[in-house]
DNA sequence: TGCGATAATCGTACGGTGTACGATCCTTAG
DNA sequence: CTAAGGATCGTACACCGTACGATTATCGCA
């Protein structure tokens, strides 16, 4: 009768599919992917598992809605100025976007058409790389490289069991070392003592590997424009 | 009573962690990884659900197990030679097996510890890329640079809706194009009518990328060395 | 003002899931 | 031949996505 009843007479806020989308996003950032069900989203909006039925048509929307709710979260890049640097900027925050939200890298695979979120994105992205003098060839080229690179760093940054340097050298010689045999693994043992010692951070992987293709791009660049 | 007397006198071949493994991954390749529930995977041993736990723990190490077996499939790179064409061959066959078990890279975020075919896959790269003159820290980079693109182009390739060449040209002028209005996506919209004329291969993207980070990774090791 | 239509909500139920538990069988060592 | 141990499996429980129908709330229009 009065659940509802928040402070004084405000309304108990109708459901929407934006409101079961974030609530689904905050759901799936706290308890993890495989804790989303309909019945404990309903519970976290006030509603029954079946009133999220008429918003969103199947869990499998739902988890469409989702992805492109994390893409919209993406920093899209400018164009006009420096290309490497705007395409840096925009890599960084969506990689960072993607570490915040770690089960959308599990979604992405199985989701087939873009929102349109996702397509504002490339949009962005591609324009910035036309604006910079790319070929419509080229811009494919980087557009699809980059975009392989932003969602091979989340996979990989997904299944690493640790966040920070300092985890990781604990893990070295606590888990790894012991799993690693110097006679069978020498080359992996040799790697992970020699890390070790020069606390190793793997969040630098991403802005190396990042230049090394921006450097690769503008040197293809340079070369198709002569 | 004789449900299980196939040919002759044969034994009706004893459940076994590899023979589940086995069919495992059958079922995940031909029914999708959804259809895989303990059930209908002991149906196809002619076993109980229950019979499996016998052997797998729980669901989350059978998962391990395929995964470990996907990465089974991939050819280790020789070392010795030219690493370039190593691990371009190395690359190619990975990207084929992630291709043939597309289930694989959605597994792979959420699976923290790496298998023992993973180890020794890692620990045939790194022993070529060392063996190439690759310092440690180059080495890793180099992994884990590799690694990642592998990744990334499974994930886009699961994500596509199309398989080859053909079937994205059929897409782009019946479905792309007409989400894609010149007025609020004039770059996409370009790029998707560029793209349909001249017979665009996504399948190329595969080594032009491949070929420009191993040219990047090649300029970095020579100049280390001097 | 009242009424019909439309949309939103929800209770219940069905067939599926992973797996805990205990009973059963089958093999093998003594 | 028997005792013991592991392998197998039937049943049960809690949970899942969602089809279906009943119920309620809202709004346009006479």
């Amino acid at each position: 009768m009065e659940a509802d009843a928040g402070q004084g007479a405000g309304a108990p806020t109708p459901l929407s599919k934006e409101r079961v989308l974030r609530q689904a996003l905050a759901l799936a950032d706290s308890e993890g992917i495989d804790a989303l069900s309909m019945r404990k989203l309903g519970q976290g909006l006030n509603a029954g598992a079946m009133s999220l039925y008429h918003h969103v048509g199947n869990k499998e929307e739902l988890l469409d809605g989702m992805v492109d709710l994390v893409f919209a979260e993406i920093e899209l890049p400018e164009s006009g100025g420096d290309w490497q640097s705007e395409m840096r900027a925009w890599a960084v925050s969506a990689r960072g976007v993607l570490a915040r939200h770690p089960w959308a890298i599990t979604l992405m695979p199985s989701r087939t058409t873009p929102g349109p979120a996702n397509l504002r994105y490339h949009e962005a992205v591609t324009a910035a790389l036309r604006k910079a003098g790319f070929s419509v060839q080229m811009a494919t080229h980087a557009n699809w490289l980059l975009d392989n690179y932003i969602y091979g760093a989340a996979v990989q940054a997904a299944s690493l069991p640790f966040a920070d340097a300092g985890e990781l050298a604990d893990m070295i010689d606590d888990v790894f070392l012991p799993q690693l045999p110097a006679e069978e693994y020498p080359y992996l043992n040799e790697s992970a003592t020699a890390l070790m010692q020069s606390d190793y951070d793997p969040a630098d992987e991403f802005t190396y590997g990042l230049s090394l293709i921006l450097d690769a791009l503008e040197r293809d660049r340079l070369s198709a424009k002569s």
